[in-house]
DNA sequence: TTTTATTGATTGAACGTTCAATAAACATAT
DNA sequence: ATATGTTTATTGAACGTTCAATCAATAAAA
């Protein structure tokens, strides 16, 4: 019974399918199959739509990497313009509910150990890590030398990914509020070193 | 040509070739055709020995844990019983020359995101990460309070492991001084924070 | 009638496992 | 020393399974 304008409709469908597969059964076993299933739909409708599973899984990433650009994004533009409220701003963004999320967690992770030897993948992954790293960078070199700046960016950069991947890992769900808590207190610390430089 | 004794050579000898398979082509990628040709054997020899696939895999990651634990059980020994010595041996114990080359560090990850399927992996995980974190959490906890205790354990764990998924990550090798320059002054930092409790 | 949407059986490739076959090394008996 | 039997080591073709991709068929909408 096909109705017009399907097309956006089962594109979502089909990322969403393809969210819950890994979550499910881990990015090795979301077969087309299953991920149809999930989905309520033939498997021919995902090479119909996407060109073949490498297409949409390109798509979930795009997909997962844009919400939590545009979750930042949104936060950073409601926050005061201080290197601190900015810098929490994307800590906030980077721990988004939706973002926690285990099948968001799970997809996350796949994608990055995958990314290693897809070049589109890797492309995306990078786009979002040096994307992650120079907004830090340019809000701690607001207040410190270059060098400071870049280590403090590395720094939290690296909080940031570790917490969310042990959260992934763990049997339970990932403490948001402490994970902000660490994160926070890594800022400021490194904002008190601003005072010596001042 | 049999010889005798060949079984811890073979072993030894599948598990490089493992390690060399996912740093080429990624754990999917990493068939027993290609392990076993990167080893110089047949396929045959891997169910002879590990009984299969996954008994490879399994041994692989153990191999890769256990030389962890030694690295870093043999800087502790070696290190002054202060926390400040003990922890800092923990995070050179991680930071290791052969920790951080490139077939481990995405074996390493590889594994990391399929030990959320496979419980036996997973197993293994969870005990090394627990390790780490109650170790850390030990040493803490002889010049902090329980939860701030906690909270340094969490976030230098965090830290290290995202220092270490950044360096897999990134196209360039992990700058180990830098990752080590940055998780020393975390570690510093929090235990400043001990004198306000002293 | 043409376009858009969808199905699902079919196809061919890739993969892990199995196993009969082979042979060197070792043990025992002659 | 020679012959015979047993264990250990190894191979690689054959087999069965799984999976992604394809495509002819179907049908509603325009």
């Amino acid at each position: 019974m096909p109705k017009l304008g399907m097309e956006p409709i089962r594109r979502h469908q089909l990322v969403q399918a393809t969210l819950q597969a890994i979550d499910e059964a881990g990015l090795a076993n979301a077969t087309i199959a299953r991920i149809a299933n999930r989905a309520n739909v033939s498997t021919g409708i995902i090479s119909h739509y996407f060109g073949g599973k490498e297409g949409l899984l390109d798509a979930t990433m795009r997909q997962v990497l844009g919400e939590l650009g545009k979750g930042i994004a949104h936060r950073r533009a409601r926050a005061e313009d201080s290197p601190r409220a900015q810098i929490r701003a994307i800590i906030d963004g980077n721990f988004d509910e939706h973002q926690v999320s285990r099948s968001v967690m799970k997809t996350w992770l796949a994608f990055w150990a995958s990314s290693m030897h897809r070049s589109n993948l890797q492309r995306l992954q990078q786009v979002n890590d040096r994307r992650l790293y120079s907004n830090l960078c340019f809000q701690f070199r607001r207040c410190l030398p270059r060098q400071e700046a870049q280590n403090s960016a590395r720094g939290l950069a690296a909080l940031i990914d570790g917490l969310w991947l042990r959260g992934a890992l763990a049997s339970k769900t990932l403490d948001v509020e402490r994970a902000r808590h660490i994160a926070y207190d890594y800022l400021d610390a490194q904002l008190q070193r601003a005072d010596t430089f001042a």
